[in-house]
DNA sequence: CTTGTTTTTGTAACTTTACTACATTTAGAC
DNA sequence: GTCTAAATGTAGTAAAGTTACAAAAACAAG
């Protein structure tokens, strides 16, 4: 990964004050492989040992070393850099920004996948009785979204944000009955609770969700897509892109290994869909 | 044109020494920037000062600003590919596919963004009373993401699939209320009807969705994301995602239009969150 | 082929820049 | 509150780059 797009997804590694370094930097780059360690120190209100260690940090071999990997990560002609919003941001600024983050975002994403477990789930889906998607929060919509794909094919499949509605699909559940639990963090204490309760039942229990975590425990299968820090403090953004993006493979997966037959199916239910539209030609003004 | 081809196309105009020293710079030119003046100038048998001219004759202000504009000579960017899903790619090659296609669907997304929209609809979010976010089908879970990001705000906000509910809410609208009707071919009848009746009741109805669409007809205002064909051709995938992208934008501006106060707010609500998450163990700051 | 002039190159002092060792402060744990 | 560990800063040192100037080389004219 280029060095620009680190500092900013390891921003919550660095102290504090490499964080001020780390801002001035994403602030303004161009401006920063002109300046001298000093100046650059000066600036960010730290002091030079500190900018030297932020660099070592990042696996640069000193300040000048530095200036020279920015400068290369600049000149990249990076289609899309990460850099966080300003207090005095247009809306034109913040719009950029925020589909700069989610490309950065989605394209480390991409990156860091591990497809063994993504076709471990494709095959228990396939295998599945019925489906359950569920989430809370952020994740519910995603839970929702992934559900809604489903609900074109013919296994059933439901999705809940409700703790009892999913206990009793939990308590109901069965071996072949998979149930996909969405959680970025994986902490999420009632969802955990859900997890076991399946897992206990011998169905499938698959986590889109962080590695290691107390959610992942439970759950027979982990898939999690490694997403640095998301851009805004206060809510997911980026990481629940690539939880959706992330099940569009899997639901690509799924149609595939369905086999053509599956696919004639499909195009029946996009078909049929067309009856709650109005019509391409009619309405043209 | 770049310094690296500067260097060689201006070869003649150099002096004896400082064509030595080019010579070395053209040979090897990653080796060059990683090394002092004092080392290259004994490599290439001349003093540091002639080095330091040679830099000065291409217009550097000097040998750290020389080595700067080699380092971004050398450096090239990769993008992403968009290609089609075979019948025989595996899970890999699936995922790989899915998550470039959506990259570069969101890529193109972002350069033919209108700002204007966005911004308006973000002036009329902020002055908003209360606001729902309506959608079907794939539509349904981005409205119902949204929602959820608004649901840390102080304005009242719904959610719904439901066309029943969606009418009640649509009869009871007023002036200053908002309703953001969410379809990507804005040719949903049901959703029509909706935005037409808050219309009528001078509610603003804002569009995200398809320009020149019904839809749009009935929207005081339309923001589109131009995102090309999706490449699964059975259900929409990238052109939810840009949606959704949009929206964390439109968020993003509403938050920073707020004001510093309602940021604080919004870090108290995140700090509430926590109860309901199992603790990070002691692993890193 | 000299001698004066101009250009090129190198030497050495100087300035700036970056790094290291250590002291101080701050934050966290008990 | 006290202790410990981490973070940050201060001051000194080493290294790198630049400047001024002198020596050498190249060139031209007598």
């Amino acid at each position: 990964m280029d060095l620009i797009n680190r500092i900013s997804s390891e921003q919550n590694q660095f102290s504090k004050s490499e964080r001020k370094v780390a801002a001035l930097i994403l602030h303004e780059p161009e401006q920063a492989i002109h300046r001298s360690i000093a100046s650059l120190a000066a600036l960010a209100e730290v002091s030079e040992p500190t900018v030297n260690r932020f660099c070592r940090r990042l696996g640069c071999k000193g300040y000048p070393d530095f200036k020279l990997q920015l400068a290369q990560s600049l000149a990249q002609g990076t289609p899309f850099v990460n850099r966080d919003i300003e207090e005095d941001d247009n809306v034109d600024q913040i719009t950029q920004k925020i589909f700069d983050s989610t490309l950065n975002a989605l394209s480390i994403a991409r990156q860091s996948l591990d497809s063994r477990p993504i076709a471990a789930t494709v095959e228990a889906l396939v295998g599945a009785r019925k489906i359950a998607f569920f989430g809370f929060g952020a994740s519910a919509s995603v839970a929702h979204d992934a559900q809604n794909k489903f609900a074109r094919f013919d296994t059933p499949s439901v999705f809940s944000d409700d703790p009892l509605v999913q206990r009793m699909w939990a308590i109901n559940s069965e071996p072949h009955d998979v149930l996909v639990c969405i959680s970025h963090t994986g902490r999420t204490k009632a969802l955990c609770e859900i997890a076991a309760i399946a897992h206990d039942n011998k169905a499938t229990v698959i986590g889109i969700t962080a590695p290691n975590s107390p959610l992942s425990e439970n759950c027979q299968l982990t898939v999690s897509t490694n997403v640095p820090e998301d851009t805004d403090q206060y809510m997911p953004m980026a990481s629940r892109i690539a939880q959706l993006v992330l099940i569009d493979a899997i639901i690509a997966g799924y149609t595939l290994q369905r086999g053509p037959k599956f696919r004639e199916k499909l195009a029946r239910v996009k078909e049929g869909l067309k009856g709650s539209r109005y019509s391409k030609q009619a309405t043209t003004k």
